[in-house]
DNA sequence: TTAGTACCGTACCGTACGTTACGGCGGGTC
DNA sequence: GACCCGCCGTAACGTACGGTACGGTACTAA
């Protein structure tokens, strides 16, 4: 049906580089992106396609140019802002238990950061929302998925592997590991969170709970004063 | 606008008992939110009152006569969900540690259970989704947060209390130890779940994660064989 | 029999929204 | 200047859906 090709299908109509799953959108796009963007994330504003337009100042036709049908815009509205969360790297160096509970610490806080934001909530509420229907946005749950407890794994895992080598904490599955900690860390903030709770951490509320959170990971996994601990890393079946 | 009395606005029309907060919905009602229940929980299937009406054969005329309005007829279908879940009350006797751990593991897998449920994940999808608007559905959130994490706290601090009084665990508050034992039962399920993430857990995964759970849990909050541990109960500053 | 009640089925209305089409404008290129 | 291209603004179309109105039917009570 759309025959003009879209920054999703096939190779881009500039000469954008490619990266993974599509074209970098072009300046332009990126200002329509963020206009969408602020008004999923705005309480009193509904997300149409004329709402865009008029806030990105820009023509209908256009969208639908750019992006495909609505969806293509919801989905490349998401993986625009996920573009943006990336970093965070791990600096390298001796890596003591000093050097891991300050990882693990930062990581829990920069996470419970993200997690409590605006433009988390709401995108986590619109990509639940679409995952709703059978044939809808398949997709949007996937991305949001994807660039949420799934990258979490990924960038803490490297962390996890380097506490093992060094002896500081034991575990038979990094996997299980991890989300052992993303269940210390988030636990029942994000659910509350999308179900419309008010429930804001102020910055101190964060870092004493990143701090809980880390210390209570560490006294499941760790391996400080207290060798023989078969609770934990004997579940070897998976 | 709505001049007719609904099962919400006052006292019901038929000699209804009332519990909490309306009255209870007649047996023709409860066929009709039991037919809103499967439309929620069917993937392929949109929930609009002319669905309803046609999957209840009743009239949208009815509809709107019992349950006032669209939301009307949601919250009364979430509620409806709700008290049917209610229950697995903690039997009494003696209370070691055999029986903690019993009633840990216990509550675990029937969370899970529940959790995993399609009709919990429709549920809080809708409920999810109805809570991004600014005037919309603003009850529906706050009933699925009631009867899920709300309700799960309130059955299970009087099995932490009972274990306070007994010696067997340790905590300043409460709730605090409630949220680490969400976390630790729950951990990423829901909200991949909610995702759309495929993941079904086999009876057998949720009772292993029960018991994974709870060994965590008195790994961080028991006072076995290790009496000097300030590492979980000292934060006593909420 | 008649009136009243509760309900079903369906047609209908207004609106919101996704999607398409069209006119106009500015900024390039030959 | 003539032409084309990308884009804006807006009108228009089709559909879905919340909500209302109305006729028809079964049952009850006087």
């Amino acid at each position: 049906m759309v025959l003009s090709e879209t920054i999703f299908a096939g190779e881009g109509v500039s000469g954008a580089p490619v990266d993974g799953a599509g074209a970098e959108p072009t300046l332009r796009q990126q200002a329509v992106l963020d206009a969408a963007l602020a008004l999923i994330v705005d309480p009193k504003a509904t997300l149409t396609m004329s709402s865009v337009a008029r806030a990105a100042s820009c023509s209908k036709e256009s969208l639908y140019k750019w992006f495909g049908d609505r969806d293509g815009l919801l989905t490349a509205t998401v993986q625009w802002q996920a573009a943006r969360v990336r970093g965070v790297p791990l600096s390298g160096g001796a890596f003591d238990r000093e050097r891991l509970v300050e990882s693990l610490e930062r990581f829990a806080a920069d996470w419970l950061t993200v997690l409590t934001g605006d433009t988390s909530v709401a995108l986590n509420r619109l990509a639940v929302g679409e995952a709703a229907g059978a044939g809808g946005g398949r997709n949007l749950g996937r991305i949001v998925l994807e660039n949420g407890p799934v990258a979490m794994g990924r960038r803490l895992t490297p962390v996890l592997e380097l506490g093992l080598k060094a002896g500081l904490i034991a575990f038979a599955d990094a996997g299980e590991a991890f989300r052992d900690f993303f269940g210390l860390v988030v636990r029942d903030v994000q659910i509350r969170l999308l179900l419309g709770d008010r429930l804001q951490l102020a910055p101190s509320d964060i870092r004493a709970d990143a701090s809980r959170a880390t210390r209570h990971f560490l006294a499941l996994y760790g391996v400080d004063e207290r060798p023989e601990r078969p609770s934990n890393a004997s579940k070897g079946k998976e």
